[in-house]
DNA sequence: CTACCAAGCCTTTTT
DNA sequence: GGCTTGGTAG
C-alpha cells in the first residue's frame, strides 16, 4: 500500500538522494519480518511494540539508516529521542556501525533533555532567559526552595522543601506553568504550593537558570506560543523516532506531538509492560493511546525474544499476566529450554547475600556449589542407607550421583522398601531431566552476573559481603561521581568563575573551605546584593567596599572575590566582540549567540587546578584527617583530568549538567549491583533478584500511594527484572531483614505465587530428606515451599531460635505449621568452625547446653556462651 | 562563628 | 545503621 507514497517521495527526491537509495541495504538482512516491517514502514505514525529482548534497538537503528540510505532524510533532519545518554550513545554507535563510518551529522539524536537544552539555548529569550542559562541540579533546586520557604515563614518541618520540590516536579512533568496549575491542586503544600511555585519560577529567571523540568516545559511553552517557530521545526524534522515511549510524561508527549503534527512521521518504540517510571510522571496512557492520538498508525509487534530461555520467558509472562489493560504481546523464543527459574528463601538478608555470593563464586569457577552440595547430600544419604545394610564396601570410591545410581542398580537388595525405591526413582528421574543434581558447569564471568534490587539500600548487604570475601563488584547508578560532595564543590567554583551570576554556586562555596563567613555574613551579602540589584559576587564586593563586614572574614572574602575576578579573566581573556545571529533554524546544534574573547592565558585544565589550589579548596582536604579525605583528593584529580576532553570549562559544565549516568569504572571483571530501574535495557547471562519480600517488593509505599496502579507498576518491575536474564534467573527472599537497625520480618512477595510453578525450581537445602520432614512437606504455594524448604531449616533459623529466648530477638510473625524440635537441634555442632568477636576463629570441641567449649586458633581452649559465637561462614564485624 | 553532640528522620525508584 | 539537622559549649 505504500508503493505510491514511496514513488512520490522518489519523484521529489534529488538525484543524489536517488543514487543513495540505490545503495545496497545489508542492514535489512539480519532482521526478522516484524523488525523489517517496522523499518520499512517509513511514512506516517508507527508504533513499534517491542517486548523485552526482541531487538528493538536493532530495528530502530536500522530504521534510521534506512531513512538516510533511501534518501528520505538527511542525518540532521531526523529527530531521535531517548531517555538516557547511554541509549543515545549506543544508538549513535550502532548507526555509525551500520553505515560503516562514524556519524558526525546526527545532531538531533539525544535525550529529551539534551535536545531541549540545545533548542532552548537558541530561543531562551522567548521565555525570559539568556542563552547561557545554567541548569540547576536537584541540590540547587532544593536550596532555592528552602530560601523561598523560609522567606514565607513556613515551617519547613511540617512542610518540607522536598515535598514541594516533588509537587513542582509533578506539575512540570504535566507541562503546567504556575498559571495553569488546576484548582484541584491548589490545596497542595498547605495551600501555598502554586504561589511558591510562581515565586520559584520568577527566581529562576532572575538567576538566569532553569531546572530539569523546565527544559521541557519551556520548550513546550515556546512551541505553543510561537507557531511560526514551531512550523519551522516541524518542517525541519522530517522524521521523529522515540525510544522507550512508555516512559514519556505529559510534557514530553506534548512536545513530541507538537513537533510531529505536521508530517506525522513519528515512530514510537516501547513496551507497555516495561513502564516503570510512573512515579516520576511517566504516563503508560501515552503508549496505550497511541493509535487514537495518531490515527492511521501502523502497529508492529516484535515478539521474538533473542535473549532468554523459555523457562525464564514463561516465568516473566506468568507474572505480567496479572496486569490489566495491557496491549498484549506473546513473546516466544527459539532458544533451548535451559534451567528453570530458581527460587530460594533465606533466614535473613545477610544469609541471602552470603548464599548469592557463594553461588556467584560457584558459577565463576564453573562448579555450582549448590548443585554439588545437593548431590553430595543425597549421595551421602544413600550411602548411609546402604552402609546400614552392610554393603558399603561395594560403594567405595563412589562420589557422584551418576556413579552411585549405576552401582545401586546392581544391588536389588537395596530396594527393600518403598521409601528407598522412591529415593532411587527420584534420583534417576532428576538426573534424566538434567536438573541441577549434577554439578552445573555453567560458567560465567563475573561481569556476566548481576544482582538487581528493588531499593538501593538493599545493596549494602551485598557490598559488605563482597568486600569481606574480596569479590570484585561494581555498583551501577549508585553514588555518582558528579554528585559527590567534593566534585560538586569544585564545580561550583568553576561555575562562579564562568558565570558570576550563578548565585547558588557562590552560596555553596563562599564558606567552603571555612572562611569565617557564617550565616550572618552571608545574609549581609544577600541583602547588599538585593538592594543593589546585582549578583552575590558584586554584592560582596560592595559590602567590602563600604566596610560592612567584620575583620577576619573580610580579608578572606576579599581574597575570594579577587580570586574569582582573576580566574575569570584567565578563563576567557578580555572580551573582544559580541555577535548575535538571527533566530533561523540552523542545522548544527550551536547556540546562536556567540561571544568572542581574546586568547585565554592558560589552558582550562591548568586554570581548574589553579582555582582549586588558590581558593584553598585543595588545601582544605589535604588538612582533613578523616579517612575519606584521600579519596576525595583523588576524585578532584580525576575531575581535573576529565577536563582535558573538553574545550573549556563551560563546555565541561554543560556536559556534566546533562550527563547523569556514570560510566566510570567500566573495565574489569566485576559483578554488577544495581536497582531494577537501572537494569532496564540491560541483559546478563545470570541474574539474581533478591529481596522478593512483600512490602519491599512490591514496595509498600508504592502500593499505599498508588494502589492497584502502583502494584501493577511493581509487577512490571518484576517483569523487567526477570527478563534481564539470559540463562539463569534466581529469585530469593528473606524472612527477616534489618531495617534502620531494627529487625523486621516479612512474608515472601506476592509475586512469587504468580510465578508459574512448572517453570520454577525450588531450591532445597541439604538435609531435608530424612528426618521425615521432607516427606511431610506440604504441596502448597511456591513461596511456602521455598520458605519451609530453607528458611526454617537453616542454621541461621536454628541459631536464632536457640538464642531468641535470651536475647529477645524478633521472630517472624508467621511460623506456619512447621515444627522444629528445639531440643534435638543444637545451634552448634561438634567440630563446627566458629567465630568469636574477641578470640577469633576456632572449632567447637564440647557442648554443654548453652555453653560451648571451643578450641580457638589463636586464643586456645575457652568456654564460651553460645550467643557470643557466630558460625564460621558468618561474617565477623 | 565554629565545632561538637544528640535527636530524628529515613529508603523507592532518576533524566 | 547513617545522615542531616538543631542545639549547645567554647
Amino acid at each position: 500500500m505504500n508503493d505510491f507514497d514511496e514513488m512520490d517521495a522518489f519523484e521529489g527526491a534529488s538525484l543524489s538522494a536517488r543514487a543513495m537509495a540505490a545503495r545496497p541495504q545489508p542492514y535489512l538482512d539480519g532482521l526478522n519480518s516484524a523488525q523489517r516491517a517496522a523499518v520499512e514502514q517509513m511514512d506516517g505514525p508507527v508504533l513499534m511494540l517491542a517486548g523485552a529482548g526482541t531487538g528493538k534497538t536493532k530495528a530502530l537503528t536500522a530504521r534510521i539508516v534506512h531513512l538516510m540510505n533511501t534518501g528520505r532524510a538527511r542525518p540532521n533532519e531526523i529527530l531521535a529521542v531517548t531517555f538516557t545518554n547511554k541509549a543515545a550513545r549506543e544508538m549513535k554507535n550502532r548507526v555509525g556501525g551500520m553505515l560503516g563510518q562514524s556519524i558526525e551529522g546526527m545532531p538531533w539524536l539525544g535525550t529529551f533533555h539534551a535536545i531541549c537544552v540545545k533548542l532552548l539555548r537558541r530561543h531562551a529569550e522567548l521565555v525570559g532567559l539568556k542563552s547561557n542559562f545554567t541548569i540547576l541540579d536537584t541540590d540547587d533546586q532544593l536550596r532555592l526552595l528552602k530560601q523561598l520557604i523560609r522567606a514565607e515563614e513556613i515551617d519547613d518541618k511540617r512542610w518540607p522543601a522536598r515535598m514541594l520540590s516533588g509537587i513542582i516536579d509533578g506539575w512540570k512533568n504535566r507541562a503546567l506553568t504556575p498559571e495553569k496549575v488546576p484548582s484541584a491542586d491548589a490545596g497542595l503544600y498547605n495551600n501555598r504550593g502554586t504561589e511558591i511555585y510562581a515565586q520559584y519560577q520568577a527566581r529562576l529567571k532572575e538567576l538566569n537558570a532553569c531546572d530539569f523540568g523546565d527544559l521541557l516545559l519551556h520548550m513546550v511553552t515556546i512551541f505553543q506560543t510561537h507557531e511560526d517557530l514551531l512550523k519551522q521545526y516541524q518542517r525541519w524534522f522530517k522524521f521523529i523516532l522515540v525510544d522507550e515511549y512508555q516512559d514519556t510524561n505529559v510534557a514530553q508527549y506534548l512536545w513530541l506531538r507538537l513537533l510531529a503534527s505536521g508530517h506525522k512521521n513519528i515512530c514510537c518504540v516501547g513496551d507497555d509492560d516495561q513502564s516503570i517510571y510512573g512515579w516520576r510522571g511517566a504516563e503508560v496512557g501515552n503508549i496505550l493511546r497511541f493509535e487514537t492520538d495518531f490515527p492511521g498508525a501502523h502497529v508492529v509487534r516484535l515478539e521474538q525474544n533473542y535473549r532468554s530461555t523459555p523457562h525464564i520467558l514463561a516465568a516473566a509472562s506468568g507474572v505480567i499476566a496479572g496486569n490489566e489493560g495491557r496491549l498484549g504481546k506473546t513473546l516466544w523464543t527459539a532458544a533451548r529450554k535451559g534451567e528453570q527459574v530458581r527460587l530460594i528463601g533465606h533466614w535473613d538478608g545477610e544469609e541471602e547475600a552470603r548464599w548469592i555470593s557463594d553461588d556467584i563464586e560457584a558459577h565463576q569457577s564453573g562448579r555450582s556449589a549448590l548443585a554439588t552440595r545437593r548431590e553430595n547430600s543425597r549421595t551421602e544419604q544413600v550411602k548411609d542407607e546402604i552402609s546400614r545394610l552392610g554393603e558399603l564396601e561395594a560403594l567405595r570410591g563412589v562420589n557422584s550421583i551418576g556413579e552411585l545410581l549405576g552401582r545401586l542398580k546392581e544391588y536389588e537388595s537395596f530396594l527393600v522398601d518403598d521409601s528407598r525405591r522412591d529415593l532411587l526413582w527420584e534420583l534417576t528421574t532428576r538426573q534424566e531431566e538434567g536438573l541441577s543434581l549434577e554439578p552445573a558447569f555453567q560458567k560465567f564471568g563475573l561481569s556476566e552476573m548481576a544482582i538487581l534490587v528493588r531499593a538501593s539500600h538493599q545493596m549494602r548487604a551485598f557490598e559488605d559481603r563482597f568486600l569481606t570475601i574480596g569479590l570484585p563488584y561494581r555498583v551501577i547508578g549508585g553514588p555518582r561521581f558528579y554528585e559527590r560532595l567534593e566534585i560538586r564543590d569544585a564545580m561550583a567554583y568553576f561555575r562562579v568563575v564562568t558565570s558570576p551570576d550563578d548565585d547558588l554556586a557562590f552560596e555553596r562555596i563562599v564558606n567552603t573551605p571555612k572562611r569565617g563567613l557564617g550565616d550572618k555574613a552571608q545574609q549581609n551579602i544577600q541583602k547588599t546584593a538585593r538592594e543593589n540589584g546585582v549578583n552575590l559576587v558584586e554584592g560582596a564586593r560592595i559590602l567590602l567596599a563600604n566596610g560592612g563586614i567584620g575583620g577576619k572574614g573580610a580579608a578572606q572574602l576579599r581574597l575570594l572575590i579577587d580570586g574569582i575576578e582573576r580566574w575569570g579573566e584567565m578563563a576567557r581573556g578580555p572580551r573582544i566582540r559580541t555577535e548575535i545571529d538571527d533566530n533561523s533554524v540552523i542545522d548544527d546544534g550551536a547556540p546562536t549567540a556567540r561571544y568572542e574573547y581574546g586568547p585565554p592565558e592558560i589552558s582550562h585544565v591548568e586554570l581548574a587546578q589553579v582555582i582549586l589550589d588558590e581558593s584553598g579548596y585543595t588545601g582544605f582536604w589535604q588538612n582533613d584527617k578523616t579517612p575519606e579525605a584521600p579519596g576525595r583528593l583523588e576524585n578532584l584529580k580525576e575531575l581535573v583530568k576529565a577536563l582535558e576532553q573538553f574545550e573549556n570549562l563551560q563546555g565541561f559544565l554543560e556536559h556534566v549538567s546533562l550527563i547523569m549516568d556514570n560510566e566510570q569504572d567500566g573495565e574489569g571483571e566485576k559483578v554488577s549491583i544495581m536497582t531494577l530501574h537501572a537494569a532496564k535495557g540491560l541483559e546478563f547471562p545470570a541474574v539474581f533478584l533478591p529481596g522478593w519480600d512483600d512490602g519491599l517488593f512490591p514496595s509498600q509505599r508504592s502500593m499505599d500511594e498508588s494502589g492497584i496502579k502502583g502494584l501493577e507498576e511493581e509487577r512490571r518491575l518484576a517483569y523487567v527484572g526477570i527478563t534481564r536474564a539470559e540463562e539463569i534467573c534466581t529469585i530469593s527472599f528473606a524472612a527477616n531483614r534489618r531495617v534502620f537497625g531494627q529487625w523486621q520480618s516479612a512474608m515472601p512477595s506476592r509475586f512469587i505465587d504468580e510465578l508459574p510453578e512448572e517453570h520454577v525450581d525450588v531450591l532445597t537445602p541439604p538435609g531435608l530428606y530424612g528426618g521425615g520432614y521432607g516427606a511431610a512437606m506440604p504441596k502448597s504455594d511456591l513461596h511456602e515451599k521455598a520458605a519451609e524448604a530453607n528458611v526454617y531449616n537453616s542454621p541461621g533459623w536454628r541459631r536464632l531460635q536457640s538464642r531468641s529466648n535470651d536475647r529477645g530477638m524478633s521472630q517472624p510473625k508467621e511460623t506456619r505449621n512447621v515444627t522444629i524440635d528445639m531440643a534435638a537441634v543444637s545451634s552448634f555442632t561438634m567440630g563446627e568452625r566458629v567465630f568469636h568477636q574477641k578470640f577469633g576463629y576456632g572449632a567447637v570441641i564440647g557442648i554443654e547446653g548453652d555453653k560451648l567449649e571451643v578450641e580457638f586458633e589463636k586464643a586456645g581452649i575457652k568456654k564460651v556462651v553460645s550467643r557470643f559465637l557466630t558460625g564460621s561462614d558468618d561474617v565477623p564485624f
